[in-house]
DNA sequence: TATGAATGAGTCTTCATTCAT
DNA sequence: GATGAATGAAGACTCATTCAT
């Protein structure tokens, strides 16, 4: 029990823990992370995992809190960049690995929303980060259309473009995110 | 391969685990079915499990395809009982079982879903089972809508709902049946 | 028990089974000697292995000595063409595989002539094929050198070869029976 | 490689499996080292034995390790007390085992010897305990022999004893030692 | 405060052998 | 006579978690 004192150690070692947490999801979904795979790519002792967090799934949980924040910050930072909407809206739907990756990522990132789940102590964490995620959306809409989105339009597009990207998945579909792409422009369009 | 299956005792074992097999994935997803677990439900000893099927994936296999012909089945038995299609739509996209159990059979099925493009011993099956599913679909919607569905139109139907759907499992909304409801009300009205 | 009548089919499938049996232990050793191995070599069903040999160790006796007549027969046939003498003796000493397989065959070969040691049953057999084998070694020498070898002779050069092949083995050198026809040359010239 | 050997209790332990490890090699060769064979002797729970060695192989490895050195040590001891150099000669050859337990203890060397040759990853402990082992040789030759060995001589001598043995191992001889101790004076008498 | 040590329970899979039919 | 069915025991290995120091 007796929660560890947070001296600066502590803390720096919380972090490098929920860093590599975060990339172990990232990479090979929940079941990645383990105490052992966790412990191993922060460089720390085995028993810092449960010295730190109580149980693995605290851990999961900061993991998953952990990457969220990432990938809205890319997101952010390719909105200042000024990047074409339309690739941050799809970053922000199928995660900003899937520029890069392919199916693989976009597999895992879906793999993450459905697995929480079973996993109901990260019901609370994803919808505080849909609040946010949803304003980035908005915002990225904004530019795609040079308008307001309607309300309702932003989660009729995440539906939609969600949708079609599922069908992909499990048809295995090498290129989601280019079916990602044509049926947000379609949608887009239709308005 | 292998797979014994001369006798008819043999073939009573056999659906036995098979059996087991798909209640099992259907409870908990594809993690659920283990040797020890589908020996247990099924009342045969660990060993009958390796006996019959001659490793784990086979037995997934084998629950996944039982499991989607009962779901069918259903489907296909409502559609006879001429049972209001619009159901039937959606007993065929959220399973038959989210009639009843609501959030969690929704949950689920997306699970299996998303994790058969993890298992690539699956492709040939769900595709398969892709097949009789989109024409039973097919005939759905031409009940709901009184007429033929242009090509693309079931799966635009499908992408669409699927979309919703996933949107409402992650805000853990209560009744994902109904959202899929109004979703599809308003697709085929907007044909 | 009841030993299973000698009818034709009976005694086909028996020797079915010492093939397989045989074949395997040239293979893999007598650890490739395995119930489900033979049966499947054999092509016939696993009961058969158990209704046919009372136990595994049966079996492996029976494909021993017949994988010894195989390598005896081969070298006679040798001998008989008038091959080059000293490749039939080291055909004798190390294999008839050695010619194309080199290290493995020679390793399984010296595996074959230890194991024994494990396997009380087997020494009888070894001690009986060692008579027919060193009448040949005789024969083959005879040419070798061209008079009849002194009493003791054949054995002297056996220990001389094996025992230089057997440091061979331990230090992985790629061609045994090189050496070995190395150090066969020597002992036959310090005659 | 992982290895946990921090604290003076963790390697006491780690010796004691060590040592269970080389019991059981020297008694009944590489197949009798088993986790559940480990565990029992050394006494401690099974999963001990993965948590000190990583895999099996290390296991073997390590007991192989063992027993070499053991064996080294007592071949030196006697060399210190001046012991017969004909009979150091062939401890190094046969094993210190030889002197008592005759027939089996040769047997179960060269099992280990050839065993070896399936087991790539010991080939560098097998090459670095030959250069401890054939320095010992050469010493203890050159008191049998009252003067340096010439290059080569301590392997053929080497070939030559285990040559011999090898045929005696065959044909049950029950004292292989003696066949072995009458080769080594030929041998030596010979130059 | 940290952490090495430790382990019970569980993972899939293989196999020789028995037995009922 | 022949064989499908069956299974207990064992194989290597993994893991979350506890605990003594």
């Amino acid at each position: 029990m007796a929660a560890p004192k947070q001296t600066e150690k502590g803390e720096r070692r919380r972090a490098l823990l929920v860093a590599a947490a975060a990339e172990l999801l990232a990479e090979g979904g929940f079941e990645a992370i383990r105490h052992r795979a966790v412990a191993e790519r922060a460089g720390v002792p085995l028993a810092a995992t449960t010295y730190y967090f109580s149980s693995l799934d605290e851990l999961v949980g900061a993991g998953l809190d952990r990457l969220a924040r990432e990938e809205l910050a890319d997101a952010r930072a390719c909105l200042d960049v000024r990047d074409d909407p339309h690739e941050i809206v799809l970053d922000l739907l199928l995660g900003p690995r899937s520029r890069a990756e392919g199916l693989d990522a976009v597999l895992r990132r879906f793999e993450r929303l459905i697995g929480s789940g079973r996993r109901p102590f990260l019901a609370g964490l994803l919808r505080d980060q849909r609040v946010e995620f949803d304003a980035l959306l908005d915002e990225a809409l904004t530019r795609v259309t040079g308008r307001r989105p309607a309300p309702g339009e932003v989660r009729r597009v995440t539906a939609l473009v969600d949708g079609v990207v599922l069908t992909a998945l499990i048809e295995a579909e090498p290129d989601p995110r280019g079916i990602a792409r044509a049926a947000l422009r379609e949608a887009v369009a239709a308005v």
